[in-house]
DNA sequence: ACAAGGTTCAAACGTTCGTTTAAATCATTC
DNA sequence: GAATGATTTAAACGAACGTTTGAACCTTGT
């Protein structure tokens, strides 16, 4: 009942269609065509429009965030054990890791990372509201972890730099097709592996300067 | 007539909210509300929703890159002249302190930076073909700079970092409202000159880090 | 004063939207 | 196998959308 077929082809029609054309632009008539089911389908198994896009949204966020506490609590009891402050770069990594690496569990995950990259990007839309309910307690946490991996840095520069590396995260997270931009000799295809040591190289620098 | 007061006020109008709810979002009833004209001026005027997005963009878009443009070839020219490449940071800023500025010009100003920001976001929206079309050139010559300048990187980091960089330009562009996840002692407001720094210090080490 | 052209206006156009309805169909249980 | 509840279906709802229309309204030149 809860993983009825039918949901699932909704979910997985309106996570393409939400993170390829936005919430907006994106019409029940065409998730559910693209399902193959019926147009009411929606209104009965998830109740309405907004009501789809937090269960697409809940899908996916909610065992990858529960990976990255995990990643990042486990990153602390070791420092409390051994007295050894985590590196900024271990930090960002458990937050990071997890995330980048859903591009390897096929298309449909590649969607729902554009879908949170898009997201992001609209401060005051219908999925930010969804999306910071569930995003806050884990934020708070990294913040405080970097803030004492960083002891030389105000919570200003902290915050501001966390800030930026969020808003590198998402920009990767959403732009995994090819750049009107991009110059020749260049791929924008990496194994996940790799981009995931260019975004630590780059944001632990930025993070770290200075301090 | 190119300047006329009905087309300023739907200007003005349709950039804050374009940025504030989204191209799709808002209509343009909406629009000529705020402005206190009449619905049809928008199709008699610019000819449509599209074409007055476009509008929208370029108004600001052209100074700031013509801007942004003068002060990058003036930092190439000195270059050439005294034989010494102009550093990451210099580059950077030509780039992003025009931009940044744009909020000591009142709160119309800051509308078009989050607008600018949304666009970012969205890879396959209306905006971003618009976009594209007149920032290809100089996002290019500022690739060729920054390759340049960091002669020990290869193209394929240069992109990366350059695509980071972007990326939380871009952030920190749309996000200038309090945000839910901002801890305490922390505040979102800073002089722009301030920000600016904030920004060069970290998005310069993470350019030229390991380089 | 009058004609002409640019501009504004209220009203309506056809379309598409999210949602609702009530009948039809399916699955399950007694 | 009839009854019950869950699911699917086609059709329609009212509302809002972008756009068009043609008359009214200004402004300007003669």
């Amino acid at each position: 009942m809860s993983s009825s077929p039918t949901k699932r082809k909704i979910l997985d029609a309106a996570e393409h269609l939400f993170a390829r054309d936005g919430y907006h632009a994106t019409s029940l008539r065409c998730i559910t065509a693209r399902a193959g089911v019926n147009l009411a389908a929606v209104n009965y198994h998830f109740g309405g429009k907004e009501a789809l896009l937090e269960a697409v949204i809940l899908r996916r966020l909610t065992p990858l965030n529960a990976t990255r506490q995990g990643l990042l609590d486990r990153l602390l009891e070791e420092a409390e054990r051994s007295g050894v402050q985590p590196s900024c770069r271990e930090i960002l990594r458990a937050f990071v890791e997890p995330t980048l690496r859903l591009r390897e569990k096929g298309a449909e995950a590649e969607d729902f990372l554009a879908l949170v990259g898009r997201t992001l990007a609209e401060p005051r839309g219908v999925a930010m509201t969804i999306f910071m309910r569930h995003m806050a307690p884990l934020m708070q946490c990294l913040f405080v972890a970097l803030t004492r991996s960083l002891p030389n840095l105000s919570e200003q520069d902290v915050f501001w730099r966390l800030h930026l590396t969020v808003g590198s995260l998402s920009h990767i997270m959403r732009c995994h097709e090819r750049y009107a931009m991009v110059p020749e000799n260049v791929s924008i295809a990496a194994p996940v592996s790799e981009l995931v040591d260019v975004f630590l190289d780059f944001a632990t620098a930025g993070m770290e300067v200075n301090a």
